[in-house]
DNA sequence: TTGAAAGCGCTAACAC
DNA sequence: GTGTTAGCGCTTTCAA
């Protein structure tokens, strides 16, 4: 084949059709087809159905500075709470004609710059930000240059950028609940690193609702990371270290979950038996764990699916302002916690 | 803020560096910088730095008829079968400069379509397709375009493109081996749907391994999805209908084996004790299910990567030929297999 | 080594 | 209701 890539253009449609193309935009684009006689938008539509004409999304966004595209940062597409997050952005964005970049930045602020440059060269008309430490330099570059975002699961610091979030505060202090109920009285948080800034929104509510129920002592240590590996060491330590072990273990998230399950199962201890888990977040193979895991079950595909909404209201009104969305979680029971062990 | 988005063009560093616009792009793009005198080019570079200047991706596509773009077509972004794929992918596209649109399309014709046309009125510059059901008139049509694609696990019908996938027939008859050597004769192959292509390839594989292996005999039966819950009915039904009950299922993915484990849960049935099963995949999560689950690993990563760097050397060379690459597989032994009964 | 000019494919003012 | 014209921001001949 030569020169084969789809190379029917405007024009070819507009001579098929025996119009001027500035006719065949006008018909093919559902805002501007009134403006047309409706037997030539006919007309049009046929001869562009026949050419199998696509129109060129690069020419019609530099005309209007539109690229109709959203870019995506987070930092791991294989970390399982961010692909529910990103399905329901695209269901959001798929339908309104939108498509979404996404970019990963294992959590380092060089790629993140790299990825941010890129997405603002190719002219994203705005920002799902999921990532870490992207409070520094390149979001607060994006923030000056006028870009809209949203924040997703982790604010913005000091920039006045819109935040969609699980309501961290009541997950946590259900689950101290939960736990204080089947008789626990030693309760350990394995944090996120401090750099996030759910890991402090949870520690503070563990604490909180620790020290507000009677009897129970809460302790938190940090883990390095919000990874299985992470939550096995650092669960590891907590074994070999400390002399009152805790009865009960409320992790920065499921994967720190998974990987406390691990160290339990590594040190012979049994869970439920001798320690209760809790995750946070609730993925989808919490259900198939050893033991099912007990977790507090956050609407992942619902979050991205509100940010994007955020996000295109703030493009069509070409202004937004700061707002946090907390979207209601709950506690979901299962094999993973018991009584406490007497 | 009045008209603030990233507005600064070729025209504005040209004027800064006292240069015409065409020096300037000469000096930043890496093929034509030699053109340009080393001072002028310095001086340019320091301007489009002072100005924050990044080029409009759209005007240069236009003009170069070049998106940098690749499409990505999956089922769906939430199989976690797709995640590590698709950042394989990424890994080899973004240091290149290119950028992974991706489309999820539920397995449903009509998605494909309307995302098939998004992707080409973006001018994708290539297509990674590891959806189902492409193989009719979209992909065709796609063809017919002379659209670059590469195929990933999933054939192409009659159309010439490449295809990246895990060597099945290899995988399948390691499990076959391996549960054979434990002691079991008969054993249950559940494939998935007919109109996946490697549902075929892994069932005849698992024919031929049976039928080559000594007292060993094999039946299919095939799920209606790879999904857990098709699984867990298939498996279920299996149970209730069948007289001699299988002492081994190797399930056409690692979805469909999670299945399994729940519905011999649900009987009342011990793995690895009354049945072993196998999974195919290896998904990240099955070293943690219950029992971690012995499946065949294939290198997702690697496959995402090696689609993406077929493509991008057809795009390079402008021409494309019809090629098979079988990434190597390999059983992992975990605790979802053991001795037959007695 | 640099500048001038044309044009990628589209949409939006402005005529008629 | 439709055609004409201009121009979005870039790269690439062609001249100088």
């Amino acid at each position: 084949m030569i020169d084969p890539l789809h190379r029917v253009t405007i024009d070819d449609v507009a001579s098929r059709a025996g119009v001027h193309k500035a006719t065949v935009s006008r018909a093919l684009n559902a805002r501007t087809r009134h403006q047309v006689n409706a037997e030539t938008a006919a007309r049009v539509a046929e001869a562009a159905e026949a050419l199998g004409y696509v129109p060129n999304a690069m020419a019609r966004g530099l005309r209007t500075s539109n690229s109709m595209t959203i870019g995506v940062i987070i930092p791991d597409l294989t970390n399982p709470f961010f692909p529910p997050i990103v399905r329901g952005i695209e269901n959001f964005l798929q339908p309104r004609g939108y498509t979404a970049l996404l970019a990963n930045t294992d959590d380092s602020e060089v790629i993140e710059r790299a990825s941010l440059d890129s997405l603002l060269g190719r002219r994203v008309d705005g920002l799902v930000v999921a990532s870490g430490s992207l409070y520094s330099s390149a979001l607060t570059d994006a923030h000056e240059a006028g870009v809209f975002a949203v924040m997703l699961n982790r604010d913005a610091g000091s920039l006045p950028y819109p935040l969609v979030t699980g309501n961290d505060a009541t997950g946590i202090a259900a689950a101290v609940t939960h736990l204080a109920e089947l008789g626990h009285r030693r309760i350990l948080h394995i944090a996120g690193p401090a750099d996030f800034s759910t890991s402090g929104t949870r520690a503070d509510a563990f604490r909180a609702a620790c020290s507000s129920t009677k009897g129970v002592s809460g302790t938190v240590v940090e883990a390095s990371a919000l990874s299985v590996e992470a939550g096995n060491q650092t669960m590891d330590k907590v074994l070999t270290e400390r002399r009152a072990r805790p009865t009960a273990v409320i992790a920065g998230n499921d994967l720190v979950a998974l990987g406390v399950l691990r160290s339990l199962r590594s040190h012979g201890l049994s869970c439920p038996g001798d320690v209760s888990v809790v995750g946070f977040n609730d993925i989808e193979f919490a259900q198939d764990s050893n033991p099912p895991l007990t977790t507090v079950h956050v609407p992942m595909l619902e979050m991205g699916t509100e940010a994007a909404r955020i996000l295109l209201e703030a493009i069509e009104n070409r202004a937004q302002e700061p707002l946090t969305v907390r979207l209601p979680v709950s506690l979901i029971v299962r094999g993973s916690t018991g009584p406490a062990p007497a």
